[in-house]
DNA sequence: ATAGGGTTAG
């Protein structure tokens, strides 16, 4: 494809336009429709800009290479077989553009934006002379297509070949070292910036990206500290600490910044802000909570006189997350103009609820409303397709997609599919497809084919998607626990001491099992085999009488549900599972028996077939709606059956 | 006279 790329003669452009008065005419136009398609690009008129160069061309005019840059952004952002990229790589080999180092650049970037990175990086091979902003864009690509070790490795090799980086090269590195949670890389990252005069005060940008590494890092305390010395800051300052708070530190910490940034009432918050911090609620499945931050939503919606559209979309996906479907639907059936977020909340609501067929049906009704699906929401519909088992639907709608909407299929429709196949037990066709696929596959594409030949106990083919999700990164603890498990499930336990004996001298662990549940105000924690809690005997007790109670009514506890099988029982005490969304479920029951309406229970890892079997029982002989939340999706267990129809 | 790389998060 990018052969021959060095021997092409640069090509004296704009000597030969001055020498000839024809070609000093063209230049002037190309001129003219070259700032006349950027301008409408940085705009966002990504049409607009095709309009021109149609328009360009139909004057007989050629791009060159001011042109080609452009182009390349239209052709990533139209995906339209009328602009390819191929055919400008191959006009920019033919005219020697391709010799410059900002064309060149821009196809490094074109070829990492479709995900193809051996492209770019071949591409970059052939390019002699170097500069900052190509480092640059090879950094950052790699970033963007999450290979942070790759990204950290060109920052190396630039500083080796001395090549000065600066302040967006350290901003996208930091960016990597988010992603591989490498905290020490990031603060020598953050002191080099200094030393070096790279980092000049109220350097928002970089400044934010600091906030933003050591909070994904999981340092909430560097993260803040960078934080509140920052004079200036912007929406996107408060979203990555907000954020950051919502998901590695404490809730209270995010809420209390929220209130923080309404009362100083100098920055607007962002719908993403928004919406994280009604995910507080939905994580404690804190209903209460989430009115509260309804309430600043709604203020701060009048105060902007922000779509009050915005608003609601959250608050549709903060009941959806919350468990609390019934207001979700409600609120959606009472917005007047949805627009393509609305419907894909909706959508992606459903599909959180297992609820496969409703969310097909919201998709469909969506497209006759006349909004066009976009590459997020079949996303959304994809994944509801694969939570809900409907795996020829699911392959309709990503033919469909290609073929209806030319909407390209990026690394996480390829990652539904995998789900989808692998999800229902057809591992061989997920692996086919993985093969199949146009691009490298990432880290979580393996990811998501190894956690399914857990459930459907494939070792050979577990061992192999293991083998390949830890080439992208070593230290993925959950890779080595999911390997670990299928080794046990199959009675393989010197491989699976071995496998932990690994993580052990990797010095990694696995994570600790936690559920939460609201009462009276109050949120309570459980870990595994927590006897911290006053009411821990109790609790232990209860679980006793259940378990007799169950075992009574012909409730088999170690029936295998849509394709899970118990892990064996040294598994299930260890820190593994714990049960803890048991002993939460009995906190409940003890502390508030009396009470009517729903349970709601959250937790942070999946649920096990033991675990959901019980709730199916107590749901039934207590009379109760229990509310369970997992990391991916909601179990609704009423009268003795979940809304899951034991599969997920 | 025109062009290439950056922070959120979905």
């Amino acid at each position: 494809m990018l052969q021959n790329g060095n021997w092409f003669p640069r090509i004296p452009c704009f000597l030969s336009l001055l020498m000839l008065p024809q070609l000093l005419i063209k230049h002037q136009s190309s001129y003219s429709f070259n700032s006349i398609i950027r301008t409408h690009l940085s705009s966002g008129h990504p049409e607009k800009a095709l309009t021109n160069f149609t328009q360009f061309k139909e004057q007989g005019l050629l791009p060159d290479n001011f042109t080609i840059p452009s182009l390349l952004k239209l052709c990533f952002e139209l995906n339209q077989p009328s602009i390819h990229g191929e055919n400008i790589h191959a006009f920019a080999i033919k005219t020697g553009y391709l010799q410059d180092i900002i064309v060149s650049t821009g196809f490094v970037e074109l070829y990492f934006n479709y995900g193809h990175f051996s492209a770019s990086y071949q591409l970059f091979d052939e390019i002699s002379e170097r500069d900052v902003v190509l480092w640059t864009a090879m950094v950052s690509g790699f970033s963007h297509n999450g290979l942070g070790d790759q990204s950290v490795n060109f920052l190396s090799r630039m500083l080796r070949e001395g090549i000065k980086p600066n302040r967006i090269t350290l901003t996208s590195v930091l960016a990597a070292c988010s992603q591989l949670m490498v905290l020490n890389l990031g603060r020598s990252v953050h002191g080099f910036s200094i030393r070096n005069g790279i980092f000049k005060a109220d350097d928002v940008v970089l400044e934010t990206a600091f906030v933003d590494m050591y909070a994904k890092c999981r340092n909430l305390i560097y993260s803040s500290r960078v934080f509140d010395r920052m004079r200036e800051r912007n929406s996107v300052s408060w979203n990555a600490i907000i954020t950051g708070q919502v998901n590695y530190g404490s809730s209270e910490a995010a809420l209390r910044l929220f209130r923080e940034m309404m009362y100083e009432n100098k920055t607007e918050p962002r719908s993403s802000t928004l919406a994280s911090v009604l995910q507080v609620c939905g994580g404690t499945t804190d209903l209460r909570r989430g009115r509260e931050i309804h309430g600043h939503a709604v203020r701060s919606c009048r105060r902007s006189n922000l779509d009050s559209l915005v608003e609601n979309n959250a608050l549709i996906d903060m009941y959806a997350k919350s468990g609390d479907l019934n207001s979700a639907v409600l609120l959606f059936q009472n917005v007047r103009n949805k627009n393509l977020v609305t419907w894909t909340t909706m959508i992606s609501g459903y599909g959180m609820h297992g609820l496969g067929k409703e969310a097909l049906k919201a998709f469909d009704e969506m497209k006759k409303s006349g909004i066009n699906p976009d590459g997020v929401s079949f996303i959304a519909v994809l994944s509801a397709c694969s939570h809900g088992k409907l795996v020829d639907e699911g392959l309709q709608l990503y033919i469909s997609m290609q073929r209806d909407y030319k909407i390209q299929p990026e690394m996480k429709h390829f990652a539904c599919m995998v789900d989808l196949y692998a999800r229902s037990g057809l591992l061989e066709q997920a692996f086919g497809f993985i093969e199949k696929m146009p691009v490298e596959p990432s880290e979580f594409i393996w990811a998501a084919l190894l956690s399914s030949c857990r459930i459907y106990k494939n070792v050979e083919l577990g061992e192999n998607a293991a083998k390949k999700a830890l080439t992208y990164d070593q230290y993925n603890a959950g890779v080595y626990i999911l390997l670990s498990r299928i080794y046990a499930d199959s009675g393989r336990w010197e491989d699976f001491s071995m496998v932990r004996l690994f993580m052990k001298e990797l010095g990694l662990k696995p994570v600790t099992a936690r559920s939460w549940v609201e009462v009276e105000r109050k949120v309570y924690t459980f870990t595994v085999r927590d006897n911290l809690n006053p009411y821990s005997k109790k609790i232990y007790n209860l679980l006793e009488t259940l378990k007799e109670k169950m075992e009574k009514g012909g409730f088999d506890s170690d029936r295998s549900g849509g394709g899970h099988n118990n892990i064996s029982e040294e598994e299930n005490e260890s820190d593994l599972c714990g049960h803890t969304e048991k002993l939460a479920l009995a906190f409940v029951l003890i502390k508030c028996g009396g009470h009517q309406g729903p349970i709601r229970i959250g937790k942070n890892l999946r649920v096990c077939t033991d675990c959901h079997e019980s709730f199916k029982f107590i749901s039934k002989i207590t009379n109760r709606e229990i509310i369970l939340r997992d990391p991916n999706r909601y179990h609704q267990f009423k009268q003795g059956s979940c809304n899951c129809c034991d599969f997920w």
